[in-house]
DNA sequence: CGCAGAACTGCACGACTCTGCCGTCTTTAG
DNA sequence: CTAAAGACGGCAGAGTCGTGCAGTTCTGCG
């Protein structure tokens, strides 16, 4: 089948497979959104060979595979940067996580939370408890919390991080006295960035990482929240050792090497198919 | 029937359901409050589909059911039932309050605000400045602020009163080493509740008053915010005298007696017809 | 030069998802 | 109480996904 330019064109695409899932990277990142239908017919090869490329670039972390095509990386955090658009990414399992930690809050008890989409999850379906103390460092977990459930709800002051609304700085709350009163809490809820056998729990952002330790020196149990992607990697800040939660919340099994280090760090491993 | 162009995109759209939920929440998220047949012809999809939709994103938390179509997690929340319906009450002269009160701020300084729907709008109108420091007590402001604007952003710490989504308790910033440090700007932003001649400037909420209070003996300059329906009332807690204020910012001009008594103070009156 | 192995591509088949349609039941409004 | 609108569940068609298989091209090696 010769057409004259256009089979050069083709051919020398074919033979470079990289070069066309490079293309077809840009393509998605400046467009936003695509079929693969489309695809296919763009760059003249089969559906199959486009599926298969795309699940390798979504693979890599370049867009976000969707059914019937994909959409870039950058148009779902530009869609709805504030909140709910990170939410999309891993709607549903940060939905199953958030029960679990949800049940692991008694009613009457005072729990500390830190900021993110996890944990925002959490306070979303925190909505059949009863008298809850709720500290935290999110500014989007108050308003989040059903009015019903709470009795008192603090937040640490300082400096704001205008990305992912939360403060930073050491957890002080300010009291008529004058100095600052030190408080504790019965449950911690902490969602972080990463979790690796070597590394245990960590987190991109230094300051963040500091308040999460804070909240965990002043709690009486710790609960880690973290999705399945978030496995085996090791971020910037290191937040705690494995050892230092009591509980490990995700959404599915996690590798056999963190399943034994968890274990042998006596952290009890919380999913939604597992028996208790 | 065949619209051209508009048919490519629509089917484009049709072929990647993730994408069409994302718009579609995003949608809900702005209007706040959506029917199914709204959405229905909208988005070209049977009314069906946007129900399922409509099912799956509210068991994702992104919405909330109701019969005959959705609304936004937010407007259910107490962020917009309390905040935006009182926006909604004098929404025009609350906007004209914040322009006058905006051209008040130099780029470059220290501001302080405290909660309410009158500063709020106050932050909104901020997008021409720059470098800006703004510390507050409510959880409201820092979204409000434009990201381009802003040098940083502190929020005070306390206990938050779920209503108003402010922070109540004495202003005091943690450090590093442990004591609090001692801060101050250079023109402090209060929307009250109440003026009058002989109460001076009053609010409602004990805790809100002393907040507003301790921010206004910090500052440098001090702008009051009211708008002209809270001229000559009276409510429960004193916030200050009127001449603690530097300048009374509001929509339309007071009673004459209000007026004088501000003149006799030294307080600036700003109003949108006025001349400086 | 010939050959084995690996990678890429297209195709086929079964399973799944999405979508619209229909009938029935429930809720809402008058 | 009645009628209209919406919700619920089942159903079938179309599109998509996942997997296995065969053919082709490229690479490394004898």
């Amino acid at each position: 089948m010769g057409r004259s330019v256009a089979v050069d064109n083709e051919d020398r695409q074919r033979r470079l497979p990289a070069g066309r899932k490079a293309k077809l990277a840009a393509y998605v990142a400046e467009t936003g959104e695509v079929t693969v239908t489309d695809l296919a017919e763009r760059f003249g090869v089969s559906i199959d060979t486009i599926r298969r490329d795309l699940d390798q670039l979504s693979a890599d972390g370049v867009l976000v595979r969707t059914y019937g095509g994909a959409v870039s990386q950058s148009s779902i955090s530009r869609v709805d940067r504030t909140v709910d658009v990170r939410l999309t990414l891993e709607k549903h399992e940060k939905e199953q996580i958030a029960k679990l930690a949800a049940a692991l809050v008694k009613d009457g008890s005072v729990i500390m939370m830190n900021g993110g989409t996890t944990t925002l999850a959490v306070a979303r379906n925190l909505r059949d408890h009863r008298d809850l103390t709720v500290a935290t460092n999110s500014l989007l977990v108050p308003p989040a919390l059903p009015e019903s459930t709470i009795r008192e709800v603090y937040v640490f002051g300082g400096a704001v991080r205008t990305l992912s609304l939360t403060t930073t700085g050491p957890i002080s709350l300010p009291s008529a006295g004058g100095a600052d009163l030190d408080v504790s809490c019965d449950l911690a809820l902490i969602g972080v960035g990463a979790v690796s056998v070597e590394g245990g729990y960590t987190t991109s952002n230094l300051a963040d990482a500091a308040m999460m330790r804070e909240m965990i020196s002043r709690a009486a149990r710790v609960a880690i929240l973290a999705d399945s992607s978030k496995f085996g990697r090791r971020l910037f800040a290191q937040v705690a050792d494995l050892a230092a939660a009591d509980y490990f919340v995700t959404d599915t099994a996690p590798p056999p090497d963190l399943v034994r280090a968890l274990r042998e760090n006596e952290v009890e491993l919380i999913t939604p198919d597992a028996t208790t």
